[in-house]
DNA sequence: CTAAAAATGGTTTTT
DNA sequence: CCATTTTTAG
């Protein structure tokens, strides 16, 4: 037997965190621990149930698993024993309520059972900032009951701050509210800066004696702290330098000294006001919040950790809370670890220190703790990596660490150990798995990045890759907008899925949405203009105004603009948003509204090639990676207030104020230690962006301002690229809804393994065509000539003569075939009709709507998997089914370039 | 050639 | 609102 009950486990990118961790779970279950007593945590909703799945798999098809012998090693069962063991373990484990979740939904879950203790109701919901506006009122409401509203306003005032930045930082501090001493925050008086002011004259008099230069003695004014604390000379040790060197002495010298120190008491002092004032002021608004989120129920994440945490320490003690959780934990798994927050940690640690002191004859109890301190990059949202190493000292772990990677190829491993070692601390290199010498590197620095970019796109789609298998990293949600625009626009015929979060208001086509009803209800001809352009049309476009009736509903009228100007373009966005527009009584609040409205958008496109930031990545691998430095510049703006810790306690907190290290210097060690570990936050971001490769990595380096400063990175192009064929192209959507086809990362799929040979060649061509299809505005000769100049515009770069004149070939078989147009007669016609049948988006290529039945055909190139045509067809046919409740005839229709053949599907509806 | 002031330009990452 | 670049003047 092989088992530690109190481990932590140290996985670097790659090196088999999910096995280990299932691993873990079910030598827990063949052991004997009771499911509902196993706790395991991770951050994310999709890794949780990416868990259960991955658990419940590796359970069901035991005997083929490579976590079998795993398992067998870690309980000293033997394979023969866990096998006959499984049935009565996996009926455990579906019978159980089974407790792997994320860190939020299991806090709000023990809250619920508490709920009452803080007057909340258990019904709570959780959501973000739904309370942001009425707080607000609360607020400034319970301001002036307690007679500080006064105080508010001159505090704003005096501080130059608007509401919104002094509600940022009673935020900020509410979400440090368990760790900080808010009430110890003493009230202080607002210091007059007029001591340094003076000693700043008594300087000017030496210089203006002395007969300073013009220029030097307008660096001697001042009129506000901001302006002092912008001076070099107090960086200088004394004016022995530039103009004054001449005219320096003791005596200025020494005044300087004096100056520093007094901007070092002043600037204290002014702190000392600045906390004592929102000490004051976070009462209240501590207060008001709490009372408003009783009377909504509602409550942000926050919310519920910072709830959670003071319930623990005033309301009610430790040993009933956890009395009450069913009985107490006995294991606690907790996946990602350097990612959790002190108050989190905090929370747990009663849970933690109970089974930690569980050490009876009788007591099973065990803590697992995963996590890679190098993949930390959630330090803005309060993730505290130092808690890993100190969680280990002082519970005493065993600590193991995975050191080979299972998921890159040689060159990709290679370059990651080059690059890293050294420049993160204790970087060791991991070894590699795969025995290949196989993988790719290219690494280009250029001004031009996004011309690269899409070379590597365009490279690898020769090299035969799907789109899918790609993935393009960014910094920024607003890069990723960038380049998808730019990725479609060279790539057409590419589907690309974006994975950022936009707001609603951001995206293209909402924005026109937007633009129109601006136009219609203020009439400025610009917002005509604008809509034009961002729905793809001619600026100039006639439109006529008054058509439009502004006083009905906003609902009503955006229903039918979306109606006659075709806006609907299948995606959910756009119902999203058509739902915000059905609150709203007339136009003008909801345009009002819009400005601050913050609904999040969904992803566009459920297959194709993925952009995404570095920071959603991570978790997650791609077959070839396209790393894309950051367009615009970095911008290292820091908030206003700096908490220090050394290690995992809080040391001190300080307002920052620009100039301030230079006559302050505890506040300057803070704030360098700070800068040191924001370094150390982009250093661990390219580490997970340079570890989702598994087979090839691109990396697009701006030669100035680049993300990948720090790496110092050189050009090169290592190993051979190629698709990869052990991956398969989606097969018919699984019909359950419980089971994704692909779950985990290091199985290998050998089943599916069939005639599939991938050309590239053939699947631009099949793009190209339903690109030519869709362009036909009508079935016959004339329009096909419209739609085969559009193709050529578009397609002529990758597609060859011929290529092209078979394209028209096939549809010009097509226009004529008179078994084709006597389908057609009658029928209402929709082309590239999007389609969300089971969570998957589909694209129908042609629907014809009768007033008894329905239509779909499907255009094919080649009769290769002819099979497979017909089972997606099936779909299409039972998706519409549903829709029409109509009987739906599908039709498959083959295109060569001598004949058309249309098949009827023998499926019946 | 240099230091300081003035002008400029671009503004995260998310459960 | 901040960091960086450009301008200015000695």
């Amino acid at each position: 037997m092989n088992f530690s009950p109190y481990l932590a486990l140290e996985a670097s990118a790659g090196s088999g965190k999910t096995f280990a961790l299932s691993v873990r779970y079910l030598s827990l279950l063949f052991m004997g621990a009771n499911p509902q007593k196993i706790v395991a945590l991770t951050f994310t909703n999709k890794s949780a149930s990416e868990m259960k799945i991955r658990i419940f798999e590796t359970l069901k098809h035991l005997q083929n698993k490579d976590e079998l012998e795993a398992i067998s090693i870690q309980t000293g069962m033997s394979k023969e024993m866990l096998l006959y063991e499984k049935e009565r373990v996996l009926k455990d484990f579906l019978e159980a309520d089974i407790k792997i979740a994320t860190l939020d939904s299991f806090f709000s879950l023990i809250l619920r059972h508490f709920a009452l203790h803080v007057g909340l109701q258990p019904d709570f919901k959780v959501g973000q900032n739904t309370l942001d506006e009425v707080l607000v009122e609360r607020f400034i409401a319970q301001c002036k009951r307690h007679n500080l509203y006064h105080a508010l306003i001159a505090f704003s005032l005096y501080e130059d701050k608007k509401l919104s930045d002094i509600f940022s930082l009673l935020n900020m501090l509410y979400q440090k509210k368990s760790e900080l001493n808010i009430r110890a925050f003493h009230e202080a008086k607002y210091p007059s800066l007029q001591p340094c002011l003076e000693l700043l004259a008594r300087i000017r008099e030496h210089f203006e004696r002395s007969g300073l230069s013009e220029r030097g003695m307008a660096t001697l004014k001042a009129q506000t702290l901001r302006d002092l604390l912008a001076k070099k000379y107090l960086e200088k040790e004394d004016f022995g330098y530039w103009d004054y060197k001449k005219h320096a002495n003791e005596e200025v010298n020494a005044l300087l000294g004096e100056l520093k120190e007094a901007l070092s008491a002043h600037v204290n002092a002014k702190e000392a006001y600045i906390l004592g004032e929102l000490g004051k002021l976070f009462s209240v608004y501590d207060e008001s919040l709490s009372v408003l989120m009783r009377e909504y129920g509602e409550l942000a994440f926050d919310d519920v950790s910072n709830v959670l945490y003071t319930l623990l320490r005033e309301e009610i003690s430790r040993a009933f809370l956890y009395f009450r959780l069913d009985g107490s934990i006995e294991h606690l798994l907790i996946d990602e670890f350097q990612d959790t927050s002190i108050v989190q940690y905090q929370i747990l640690l009663p849970i933690i220190e109970e089974i930690r002191a569980g050490q009876g004859v009788k007591a099973f109890k065990t803590l697992f703790f995963v996590g890679d301190v190098k993949q930390s990059i959630y330090r803005f949202r309060g993730g505290a990596k130092e808690l890993f190493d100190y969680a280990k000292e002082t519970l005493h772990l065993d600590v193991n660490s995975l050191d080979t990677n299972y998921r890159s190829t040689y060159e990709v491993v290679q370059f990651v150990n080059e690059i890293f070692t050294g420049k993160i601390k204790g970087y060791t290199a991991q070894k590699v798995a795969k025995e290949q010498r196989d993988g790719y590197i290219n690494v280009r620095m250029d001004e031009r990045i996004e011309s690269f970019v899409l070379e590597a796109i365009e490279r690898l789609l020769k090299e035969g890759v799907m789109p899918k298998d790609i993935a393009l990293l960014v910094h920024t949600n607003k890069d990723a907008n960038v380049l998808k625009g730019l990725v479609q626009e060279h790539f057409p015929f590419l589907h690309v899925r974006l994975e950022a979060t936009l707001k609603l208001i951001e995206v293209r086509s909402i924005k026109a949405l937007i633009s129109l009803l601006k136009y219609l209800y203020f009439g400025d001809e610009l917002y005509k203009a604008a809509f034009f352009v961002l729905s793809g049309k001619r600026w100039d476009t006639p439109l006529h105004r008054n058509l439009w009736n502004v006083n009905e509903s906003p609902y009503v009228l955006m229903e039918k603009l979306i109606r006659s100007f075709e806006l609907f373009d299948g995606s959910s966005d756009c119902l999203a948003f058509l739902e915000v527009a059905s609150r709203y009584e007339e136009i003008e609040s909801f345009l009002f509204d819009l400005e601050t409205l913050s609904t999040e958008a969904k992803s566009e496109d459920t297959d194709g090639l993925r952009i995404l930031t570095v920071h959603k990545s991570k978790g997650l691998e791609f077959e070839h990676v396209i790393l894309c430095d950051k367009l615009g510049r970095d911008n290292n703006r820091s908030d206003t207030l700096l908490f220090s810790y050394d290690e995992v306690n809080l040391q001190g907190l300080y307002v920052s104020m620009s100039g301030r290290e230079s006559v302050d210097t505890l506040y300057a060690t803070a704030k360098d230690k700070e800068n040191l570990l924001n370094d150390e936050d982009r250093l661990n971001a390219l580490y997970v962006a340079f570890t989702r490769a598994k087979h090839s990595l691109f990396v697009c380096a701006k030669s100035e301002h680049s993300a990948f400063e720090i790496l110092n990175l050189t050009p090169l192009e290592r190993g051979v690229l190629h698709a990869s064929f052990k991956e398969l192209p989606q097969a018919v959507p699984p019909m359950s809804l419980f089971l994704p086809e692909r779950y985990g990362s290091q199985d290998i799929y050998k089943a599916e393994e069939e005639e599939r040979e991938w050309e590239v060649s053939s699947m631009t061509f099949g793009i190209a065509q339903h690109y030519l299809l869709e362009m036909l505005d009508d079935f016959n000769e004339k329009a096909l000539e419209r739609a085969y100049l559009a193709l050529q515009n578009r397609f002529a770069p990758l597609l060859d003569e011929t290529a092209l004149k078979s394209l028209y070939k096939r549809a010009l078989n097509l226009v004529t075939c008179k078994e084709f147009l006597s389908l057609l007669k009658g029928a209402r016609v929709h082309k590239e009709q999007p389609l969300i049948y089971q969570q998957e988006r589909k694209q129908i290529d042609l629907l014809l709507e009768f007033s008894d039945k329905i239509i779909v055909i499907d255009y094919k190139s080649s009769k290769k998997q002819s099979a497979k045509h017909h089972a997606q067809v099936k779909l299409y046919q039972e998706a519409l089914m549903e829709i029409y409740s109509l009987p739906v005839e599908g039709y498959i229709c083959y295109l060569s370039e001598e004949k058309v053949e249309l098949i009827k599907n023998l499926y019946n509806t």
